[in-house]
DNA sequence: ATTTTTTTTTAGGTGCGACTAAATTATATT
DNA sequence: AATATAATTTAGTCGCACCTAAAAAAAAAT
């Protein structure tokens, strides 16, 4: 079968993340995002090309394979659903799971995934708004984007977050920037990117950084 | 902090179940527990003594300090806390849940734990009879002993099980020989210490394997 | 089209936790 | 008490996943 390290999945999932179709994936990026070095990235990357998790050419940047996708999925539907099972079981906060969910998600057993599965109800999305593969690796499509994107005068409510970091979600707590709150975008700054928007009859200036890491809907 | 690798968590995991008072524990003791070489464990019992978590002497036997019990607690302490999760609310069955409550033992979160234990009720046992150690590492006292050390025409209640395979659960249960049960032990045949019992009105025979690692408590 | 800068790779090294084989010490036997 | 056996330790390796420093290739700037 196909027994991956800790290591290996982390890049795996690393690699799932920073994908976009058509461009390969760059060692620095990858390093990047592990908090490792290129050096080390370069000598994973020609492991888990030889187990057909990825094409790797030198100096081409890299594309996962189907394998590599599908076991990339499997290890994310584990993350999700452990950060789903710690904030709607255990009642732990939003900005307290992250940090737990992965270490939780490298948990071996397809059994125990599909009981947590079932027991959960069968989540569709994760305490940070994100979608949780099926068994299958299928997951909602999502139709949301960043409040950096949206343009003046529109409404939007809240969907979810790119940054898990605990820093980041405390922040947001205390703004009051929560999943399914609804707000209107004023006024984007030019200088700085930074945003204006009305939420509970109150005005609130967010920066360009938060705006970037708060996904939305918009409303008509 | 005491910041250990799952290497060391298990290495005191065994030790604390090797552990008698008075006797030092030996390498090979430890080796043959952990399915390893005993030139390995002589390495870590030097690392572990260097981090006070026990006594080292060469020749003489290990001895677990205060504080290597303590954490060797800890570890005990998730992994039947884990044990009864997947039992009683994700529905595994009890010669299921070994391996993966093995690698659960392992995650690092004191919140986590404490909010699992909350979860489930504070749970007192697992589901193999084991007493769940608490926040201090107490533990209720047990009262129970092997089948092989009762005598002939008295009558016990299965406790639990000393053996935690899958394969020795799967023989139980094949044997109707389930926690809660209680049976009259008939006879011990001198020759190879297999015993002969009544389980509802039902006689059977077990071998000495089986017998002592089955845990009763003595009924009047 | 060169040169400069950035990205990526190679070469060589480290710590961890395992291993084997050989040496040493403790224990048991005669 | 001497010897045989068993337990333990030492010495030397290995794979994994990381590192630094230096070389090589690709991309960007002049």
């Amino acid at each position: 079968m196909s027994n991956l390290s800790i290591s290996e999945e982390n890049y795996l999932k690393a690699i799932f993340h920073l994908y976009k179709p058509g461009e390969g994936i760059g060692t620095n990026a990858i390093a990047r995002h592990l908090d490792t070095k290129p050096a080390s990235v370069t000598e994973m990357l020609k492991k888990l090309a030889d187990k057909k998790l990825l094409t790797y050419e030198k100096y081409q940047g890299v594309i996962p394979t189907r394998k590599g996708f599908t076991l990339a999925l499997v290890v994310i539907r584990k993350h999700r659903l452990w950060e789903y099972f710690l904030v709607e079981k255990l009642k732990l906060k939003w900005d307290e799971v992250h940090e737990i969910a992965e270490q939780l998600e490298h948990i071996q057993s397809d059994l125990l995934v599909e009981q947590l599965d079932a027991f959960l109800g069968f989540p569709k999305l994760d305490p940070h708004g994100d979608p949780i593969p099926d068994k299958e690796g299928k997951m909602c499509a999502m139709n949301c984007c960043c409040v950096s994107e949206i343009k003046p005068n529109s409404n939007a409510r809240i969907f979810g977050v790119k940054n898990h970091t605990s820093a980041f979600l405390k922040h947001l707590e205390k703004l009051n920037l929560t999943i399914g709150k609804t707000f209107t975008l004023v006024n984007r700054n030019d200088f700085d990117q930074s945003v204006e928007l009305v939420l509970n009859k109150q005005t609130m200036h967010i920066s360009k950084e938060v705006a970037e890491n708060i996904l939305v809907e918009k409303l008509k």
